[in-house]
DNA sequence: TTGTAGGCGTTATCAG
DNA sequence: CTGATAACGCCTACAA
């Protein structure tokens, strides 16, 4: 039925015959309606209406190695989090004309790889990333590429390029502190599916306890987040420390999931367990008691990560490399 | 810094230059190995790990008109529904060499007709929907684009290729149907951003309750989904029709939110309030009583939608153009 | 205002 | 087994 290659995309010739003209004449037109004599004009609009003909990329991309798109790389589609940040990113392309490609790797360094491969041999002119670790193959990659690079949501040490993002360990370290004052003592940081973000909190979650010599507690798992995850974890953390007062989460998922299972126990929270989650999201705020969790503005990061590329795009390159946007604890009355 | 076309893909000619040889044989080598002399086989491998080399796929779009790429169009990405359909997809894709574009148009039928022009021009060789019912344009640079095409998750009345989904009308209506036979009288819907399966579960709902005599209520916002819309749409049915006892939500997001809002006001569920949603999310899990939910076999739609294009495109198109995957109902209590 | 020629990187085809 | 050539569709640069 399908011929492996009868993907007809009629060329710009097609509309030119049609009316009878040159595809030069078309292609002016396209660019520029005023380059080109009143008369066609009409013709050309009305013809390229009735067919619907869409630009090939694939000559832009071979002679002038620009495909107007940016390439984001996303660790995971299930994972809220990115949504409101994609959305920053293509309000800014959208303006400016540019395309967004959206890949996403399901945490997984080798399928990143791939990813990166993929989104660069389509000659995406720009590329934000969520994360800061990246192997041999992908930086050289990405370097050879020679695009402006942006890595979201982090600061890294040595970023590739640019960087916009918020300091999760000192976010974490911060709230710790404020849980351990109002008398906490047994902390436990409970975390899944071990991406660069949630180290950085446990660094943080660490530094704070140790600070007060007290012994860090993990509760770990390697499965993705989610609402029931969250209660087998704290299920599991009872039975060993059964003086646990506070659980840090390093997202919301958990936290909720939890809330849930503490309740269901008849743990009141926060009295006999101080609660903090990561993100804010939107059904923590259903919770009695609220959710308490370290919010960041996604969207704002996905628009200055937008904004940088093309900005490096357009020459307007700017000295600051790397853009702290910060964070806020959500209003919640878990902790 | 970046000159807005310095995006240097090197090109197969400078690994051929570095080992001196042509083009052409590299270019043999990444197709075939075997099809080029043994010693230099081992030369070409090694410059090409050393460099990184990445194939530029402008060339190949040109002349085949084929990106080995299969376009993916989401009605959004915060939608938790679509992770597993997309993980269905490439498992399939990329067990046969495809990669997959992802584009999401948030709902709005004008930016999807734009993804799909950009998806089409970016030449991809396959399409896989998850709405049917499209404009006029879409419908045309669909069809003068010659591609295989799926429309997934739903069952389309006037498939424009093949089509992989589920009756969402007749889900609906047997759960109502078990509803009312339960003894419940006034049962709403809960429906939020109306997108063509909240319109499907609406229909069936209505059949349902017209069926026995009843009025049908519809509760609904043109907001999306969350928790707390949930919440609020039941304060507000709630001060309409005070002798509501059940819910039927478009959305488990919704019915969650809904059964918090509940519990919260002393509503006992299901005796006072029977309460259904769709999708069948992990979170429904955790709520006591556990939700029930309309379930849909996501996975294994995303891996057949991919299976219809690879078949397509590979010769193998089968006689059968539409399946449906069914649907079950999850073991919840809350009905 | 309009038309023509060449080039981008890869591969199918044909010749050696 | 290897190499040369042409072709894909559009746009830049130049010519008329």
């Amino acid at each position: 039925m399908y011929e492996c290659s009868t993907n007809i995309q009629p060329p710009l010739q097609d509309v030119a015959d049609r009316i009878g003209i040159t595809k030069m004449k078309v292609s002016r037109y396209l660019r520029d309606p005023s380059s080109v004599a009143a008369s066609t004009r009409d013709k050309i609009a009305k013809e390229i209406e009735a067919t619907s003909y869409i630009q090939n990329r694939a000559p832009a991309m071979l002679s002038k190695s620009s495909s107007k798109a940016i390439g984001i790389l996303l660790p995971s589609l299930s994972n809220q989090v990115f949504t409101r940040f994609t959305q920053g990113i293509e309000e800014i392309t959208r303006a400016h004309g540019f395309e967004t490609l959206i890949a996403h790797f399901d945490y997984s360094e080798i399928e990143k790889e791939t990813k990166v491969a993929s989104l660069l041999s389509y000659q995406v002119d720009g590329l934000i990333l969520t994360e800061t670790s990246h192997t041999k193959r992908t930086l050289q990659m990405i370097r050879t590429a020679g695009i402006p690079v942006v890595e979201a949501m982090e600061l890294p040490l040595a970023p590739i390029d640019m960087a916009v993002g918020l300091d999760h360990l000192g976010a974490a370290y911060k709230v710790i502190t404020q849980m351990l004052n109002s008398g906490k003592k047994q902390i436990a940081y409970f975390g899944a599916r071990l991406d660069s973000r949630t180290k950085l909190r446990m660094q943080g979650y660490t530094q704070a306890v140790e600070a007060q010599g007290h012994k860090p507690i993990y509760v770990l798992t390697e499965e993705h987040s989610s609402f029931s995850i969250g209660a087998s974890l704290l299920e599991q953390a009872l039975k060993q420390y059964t003086n646990l007062d506070g659980a840090f989460c390093t997202n919301d998922d958990i936290a909720v999931g939890i809330m849930m299972a503490a309740q269901q126990k008849g743990i009141e929270v926060p009295k006999q367990l101080s609660l903090v989650g990561n993100n804010a999201l939107d059904i923590g705020t259903m919770m009695s008691p609220a959710l308490t969790s370290i919010d960041s503005p996604r969207y704002e990061i996905g628009k200055k990560s937008a904004e940088l590329i093309i900005n490096a795009l357009t020459g307007d390159s700017c000295e600051q490399k790397v853009f702290n946007l910060g964070y806020s604890i959500s209003a919640g009355s878990s902790l």
